[in-house]
DNA sequence: AAGGAAGTCAACCGCCGTGTA
DNA sequence: CTACACGGCGGTTGACTTCCT
């Protein structure tokens, strides 16, 4: 045996400096390698598979390769809208910390996560002007984008019941997060858990313990019970129900008065310049056009 | 059609914690 | 206890693609 594992074949070791290591994008030739090798042999010490398995690679790019990649339980394509929601709901319990997240996501890997946060959070974070870890924007997701989300797939699970005929009663959708292959976090102290009809982001933060949104609540927890309690037992999505029965006292929801009492221009927003209005329909936006009206009336209203 | 801007994502980098000799 | 190798993680880069003018 080697120093810290498998040897291949009793030759001497060869020092990675001596290999003449490659890098870069991975070949075809590469891959099927590292897959055939790990197929026969099982993952293990990566630095020593990279060399009996022929690869002029380091043992960190084979891994990165096969967890990000090669594993055939990686699951590619589109985030899904009950994706976004449980990335948005951990994120703001954890932060960055992409790999935990990624626990939470089968298929999906922590590298994935984060180039979703990047590419398309704090895209629309950017365009508000504001900082993605700032109050106002952690409001934001909480209480216009989650919401909006919760909505759609409610929506999206309405469609597919109603298309099926074959059940009469309506599952909420997170109780069919990602038809079962969610996997919420463990039910602890601070945690949200199976009680996934009564999902809300006050019951599913931290705020027990460590609010990671601050000192200052917005007061939405006093006038709703949870998100489905707005929603129409038809499930007809409708954001002016929405806000008028969540937000009764002043019809404001709690972001957009932050927007309103910190400066933040949504009318200077137009269609052109606005991401969360192209391409409403993209399933990464979280607002629609109708959103976007409602808000501007409720600006309106108040000037 | 061409060129630049913006978006996407695979891959790399550097740091840190852990295990082992 | 110390040194070293390794794996894991979050941040960053850069090649490629798509969009816009």
């Amino acid at each position: 045996m080697d120093v810290k594992g498998r040897n291949c074949g009793g030759n001497v070791q060869i020092s990675e400096e001596e290999m003449d290591l490659r890098r870069g994008p991975w070949t075809v030739e590469e891959d099927f390698k590292l897959i055939n090798y790990i197929a026969t042999h099982g993952e293990g010490r990566w630095n020593s598979l990279a060399r009996c398995a022929g690869l002029k690679r380091t043992g960190k790019s084979c891994r990165l390769r096969w967890l990000n990649y090669l594993r055939p339980d990686v699951r590619r394509g589109n985030i899904t809208l009950e994706e976004q929601l449980l990335i948005l709901e951990l994120h703001s319990r954890w932060g960055n910390r992409w790999s935990k997240i990624a626990q939470h996501l089968p298929g999906r890997t922590d590298n994935e996560i984060k180039n979703y946060w990047r590419t398309r959070v704090q895209k629309h974070a950017k365009q508000l002007k504001c900082d993605v870890n700032s109050k106002q924007f952690k409001d934001t997701m909480r209480y216009l984008w989650m919401p909006r989300l919760v909505e759609r797939i409610q929506a999206a699970a309405a469609a597919t019941a109603t298309s099926t005929t074959t059940s009469a009663s309506v599952t909420t959708p997170t109780a069919n997060l990602g038809t079962g292959q969610m996997v919420l976090p463990p039910l602890g102290n601070n945690d949200f858990g199976t009680s996934s009809s009564n999902y809300t982001p006050e019951n599913s933060s931290t705020a027990a313990s460590s609010d990671s949104f601050g000192t200052q609540v917005s007061p939405v927890s006093d006038l709703t019970t949870d998100y489905y309690s707005n929603i129409p037992v038809n499930n007809n999505p409708n954001p002016d129900n929405y806000f008028q029965v969540g937000y009764s006292d002043s019809l404001i929801s709690p972001a957009a008065n932050y927007y309103n009492n910190h400066g933040m221009d949504f009318q200077s927003m137009d269609q052109h310049n606005n991401p969360w209005l192209d391409g409403a329909e993209a399933a990464d936006n979280f607002l629609n056009a109708d959103d976007y009206f409602f808000l501007q009336q409720q600006f309106n209203f108040n000037m």
